[in-house]
DNA sequence: GTTTTATTTGCGAATTATTCGCATTTGCGG
DNA sequence: CCGCAAATGCGAATAATTCGCAAATAAAAC
């Protein structure tokens, strides 16, 4: 995603496109995986010469983008870390490798089948997502090099 | 979930069954929400009377509940707390309310749909999750009450 | 049911993450 | 351009989380 594309996302949105948003959200969407504050804080210095942000800054915008539905936080089921991501336009389902990271997204979307069942119960959906967590296939390989007894 | 019931659990997952593991499981496994650390370091307290233990237990056994499956924690979509609940036997599908963070079991996995497509890739799952993320009823009604114009 | 041994906890200190406050700067509508 | 609301720089304040180690405790071994 390059720049103006980010940009029209902060207009559609009716967020002020400053320089730290805009290279914030960068960031965020040219990584390959999710990422924690402090990651996204660094890549974003190091992607624009030092000095140039806050991680304060970092957090506030975090927030923004969270409340405005940009970006999506994530957390893996055996630790308490969280992981920022792009929100993808509706696209919450994907295949998250617990070693890498990496996001494999997943066509199907399965919320039909549970509408009814909601339904019933008078609950109102607002968002939902689907994570299935697991070893990529690069990460399978890689184990098996490494590991040649255990 | 009753004191035996919590210390078979701890007993079929081979950790030590200490007075304070099985006071945080209780609190864990008899809220209707899922907790965050430190609601469940005073609920503990409260239940035990005070000074019976300590924060950093709790975080301490958290970790250790987490990595062995015991519990699971889940974080909404527009905050960045962290909350921990019971990991019911594999059933992790939930309807919760984005108000009282009340939860509602789905009856339907989705996992079968789209296992073939990450078969396709190679990816290897482990563990997965479908959160539905709404207003629950009864929070619908206290808002109407509450907004007679906004 | 004692003794032994490894684990867990109490407790506070240390570290890290996150939020706040406010003066200065910066986008953006007129 | 000008003016004003909003955003940022910056550090201080607060909250969350982890660490260290001696004392307490659970389970194993006797």
């Amino acid at each position: 995603m390059n720049r103006e594309q980010v940009v029209s996302l902060l207009d559609h949105n009716n967020i002020r496109r400053t320089k730290t948003r805009i290279l914030l959200l960068e960031v965020i969407a040219n990584s390959d995986t999710p990422l924690e504050a402090r990651q996204i804080y660094e890549a974003a210095l190091a992607k624009a010469g030092d000095n140039s942000l806050w991680l304060s800054t970092v957090y506030r915008n975090l927030e923004l983008f969270l409340k405005e539905g940009l970006v999506s936080e994530i957390t893996p089921p055996d630790s308490d870390a969280i992981f920022y991501r792009l929100e993808a336009h509706g696209h919450n389902h994907y295949a998250i490798c617990e070693r890498c990271h990496m996001e494999i997204p997943l066509d199907l979307c399965p919320i039909e089948e549970v509408e009814d069942q909601l339904a019933q119960v008078g609950f109102a959906p607002t968002s939902h997502r689907l994570e299935v967590y697991g070893i990529c296939k690069n990460c399978q390989k890689i184990s098996q090099k490494t590991s040649q007894k255990a």
